[in-house]
Formats: C-alpha cells, structure tokens, sequence
DNA sequence: ACAAAAGTGTTCCTCTTACACCCATGA
DNA sequence: TCATGGGTGTAAGAGGAACACTTTTGT
C-alpha cells in the first residue's frame, strides 16, 4: 500500500475568455516569458502555484489580475487535473528549480474567467506578451492545457444556459446582434434573428437605451442593457432565458 | 509577499447518494469509527487524504469501495473547499497524528456518487457503522462538510437535468413512479403523473419489460427499463429529457 | 367490499417555427 | 444610389397544462 501523499505543490490556470462582438477568443501566453531559455514557441494558460494562506479563488484572481489588470472579475472554477504524471519529469523540475521549491507533484485547478474585450484590454494584454486566440483556433498547448481549456468551454455552455453570465462578455451597452452573435459563437450555432428578439424581448432580460451604434455604413443598431433588477429577486437561480431560446 | 505553498495535503470527501424509492439519501459516517476517543458524536462524510501515484478521481473510487463494497460506479468531482482555515489547528493536529503525516494545510475535493439503495446495501453500510440520512434532514456535519454536501446537492440537480445519471440512482428495472418519486424529491417539485408519463413516453428513454411490482395491495405497476440504445449515439450530450418534463 | 395506487384521453391554449420586406446610414 | 445590416408581423402547427374516472390487486 502506497503512503499518504503530503508533498503536492497545488496551482492554478486560468481560461480567461474574451469576445470581440464576432468570435470566442481566450487569453494565452508563452511558457515563460520571463525566461527566454525556456521559450519554446508553446502556448499555454496563465497560471500560479498557490501560496500559503490563499485560497484557490484567491490565487485565480491574482492570476487574471496579473494577465488583464483587472479585479472583481467573474471566476468559476472548473475541473482538477491531478494525474501524478500530468507534468513531466522535465516539467517538475524546471517548476522547482523556477519557483524555488520542491515537490513531487503538482496539481492543477482549473478556473475560467469571462472579460470584456475592448481595445484596452487588448493592448494592455499585448504589453504583457499574451495573445487573444480564436477557441476555434487553438489546437496545441503544452502539457494538459488543452484539457484544461476544452473542459472550460464545455463549463461555459453549460453556464451560459443557466445564469445571466454570458454579459460578462459583453461591453455594457451592447446591441441585440452582438449578444446574437456570442451565443452563436459560444454554441456554434445558429438563429434566426427575428425569433431570437421576440423571445429575448419578452424573457424581459433587456432594458434598451436611447442610445445607437455610430459610425457605421448602415441603419445603426439601438443598444441595450442588460436588466438589473433581474438581480434583486431570487431570479439569477431560474434565469434560464438562453436555455429557452436555443432550445435545449 | 508570502511564499508559494507546497506542503499541502489534499484529501477526497464523497458524498454519496441513495434512493429508496421516497427519499433522497446521503451516507454518512461518524467522525472516527475506529477511534472512539474522537468520536464526538458528529456525523461526516466519508472521505481520505490522496496518496502517492493516485489521481484523484482514484482516491475518490477508493472512498467509495470502502464505505459501499461498489466498483465502477457514477462519481463525480464538484468543488474544491481550501480555505486555509477551512481545518482548525485541534483538527488539524489530530489529522497529522492519525495518518502519521506533517502538513500545514488539508485542501479537500468533493465528489458525489450515485448508489443503488437496497437492502443488501443498507446493511452493508450498517455493518461499516455508516448510516443513510433523508438528505432532507441533515442539518449540521462536522467541519465544513455541510457546505461539501449542499454544493453535491446543486451540482447533482444539474447533472440530473443534462445526463441521464437519475438511473443510476434506481433498480435496474424500476417503475414509472419509482421514477417521479426520484424527480419529485431532489428537487422538491410535484409532477402531474399523466403527463410525466406522455413526455417520458415520448422521449422514448424507457424500455417497457414483462414483469411488474409484486405483493402490492394495489394495481401492480409494470417495471421499465433505460433505453440503452441512447448511448450508442452522441445522444448523452443531448439528455436534456429531465429538463424538459420539469420544464426549467 | 374496500383501500390504494396504476393507468389512460381530450380540450384548450400557448409557444415555436418558418419566412420576406422596408428602413436608416456611410460611402 | 448603392450596399449593408437593422428592424418588424403573421399564419400554421406542435407541444404543454389542466383535469376525472376505471382497473387491478391485497386485505
């Protein structure tokens, strides 16, 4: 009989998720971009070894704060991936040699976050060595990250269909063809427009504005918000308002 | 700045699930069957620390075995729960003591199963000194495994929706009844029997056999099966069955 | 014979689907 | 004036909700 396990290093990596009015796209970065010798041209999640005294939320939160900047971010965790060989020997000790530390294993918590993304975040992520990518376009990351993202992905859908968290994709204003275009994105799918808005309009999840697209060549679209005092109530448990309109 | 952590001892709790045909039940342990020094009357969930070259999901299996006598049987992670107070220092102290190990912290990741409930298992678990709880009446669990049970809860009424895990929960071949009885309890919902009936029908998710309940002083109800064939196709993605007749 | 749960049909109405044209703007 | 996406209504059909009585068994 194998002994008690103590030694784990337990860390963090984060799915943050972007939508830029057209396509799904998630934050990457290079192994180490700290450390050129270790660039091997591999994608991976932004990530952290927790520390002492600090939750996993917490350390997910430093994590997204470190790659966007931002804070009071929606973070949900998602999977553990806790396969004794997930990183490699290799891997292991390039991880204890990096963060000073030893360990014979290292297990990892997966979180996904959702931001919006506008010009500044883009720049400010691009200062800091990231890429947004496509989710449909990103097919190798190094170690388990795929694992990782397609299981957030996988979470997302199911969210999406049951909480109000899909306008954390989105800027605070926004037109109904934006939030059309996300679900279709995030689904794959697609709808028909005139249905869509019957149904949204009468879910009541929208509260519109005076206010209209600028700028562009054609009839410029009304923006909308989305309707707070849907949070009042103990509504947030029954919103299931996209579940109903995609007909799941 | 405080430094990374990696002397973390991480351990499983399960809760697990039973149905006897009325009532949704968990089992439940007291704190320390073989200790009665520590045997505070308080109940918890059964649970262990990992161990070297174990996943998780292994550990998870291997709680399961103990507790129940089952093998390959449904078992799901849900959250994790690391709070680095989430264990006080006495508790602490006496988990270092017990597995004979030295760690500063215990991270614990739930998991939820879905047993069987008959007579043969009740007694099995009354022989371990485990006993099943209306998951209804549980209202205080040592630690923090009151939250562990509560987060299985909400996860599991999820899942019942999106899979079909609810049969795993039931007889191999079981009644129309036994059936709404289970839906009717883990979410605290009445169901119009008749037209739960047309919408199951019609989903085409059971099988009907020739037996039927015996020794019944009424009508005895005809015992049905799951269609089976709805795995051989990608078909699971799309159970969404329960969350149409519950209409959620 | 009685108690207890099984099993069955119909009507009404709501919600879903499918589908085509005019409108406002920038270029 | 043209190209582009925004924005609207209707008719036909499917599916959901509400509802009461007969059947079969054990006692």
């Amino acid at each position: 009989m194998s002994s008690v396990q103590t030694n784990s290093a337990i860390s963090v990596d984060c799915v943050i998720f972007g939508f830029d009015g057209e396509n799904l796209k998630a934050l990457l970065v290079r192994r180490r971009n700290a450390d050129p010798l270790y660039d091997d041209g591999g994608h991976k999640l932004p990530g952290a070894m927790i520390r002492e005294n600090e939750t996993l939320p917490e350390a997910a939160a430093r994590v997204l704060e470190a790659s966007t900047g931002l804070k009071d971010i929606y973070l949900k965790q998602t999977s553990i991936f806790s396969d004794p060989d997930r990183v490699d020997q290799s891997e292991l000790q390039w991880i204890c040699q990096y963060h000073g530390i030893k360990t014979d294993r290292v297990v990892t918590v997966g979180y996904y976050a959702l931001v919006k993304l506008d010009p500044g975040m883009v720049s400010y992520t691009k200062r800091q060595g990231a890429v947004w990518m496509n989710v449909d376009d990103i097919h190798h990351l190094i170690m388990d990250h795929m694992d990782i993202l397609s299981d957030a992905l996988t979470v997302l859908q199911k969210d999406i269909l049951w909480s109000p968290i899909a306008f954390n994709l989105l800027p605070k204003k926004f037109t109904v063809r934006q939030l059309q275009n996300l679900l279709e994105a995030v689904f794959g799918i697609e709808l028909d427009n005139r249905n869509f808005r019957k149904k949204l309009f009468s879910a009541g999840v929208l509260v519109e504005t005076d206010e209209y697209e600028k700028h562009v060549s054609h009839k410029p679209a009304r923006l909308y918000q989305l309707n707070k005092s849907l949070f009042s109530k103990k509504n947030i448990v029954n919103f299931s308002t996209f579940a109903r309109i995609i007909n799941i």
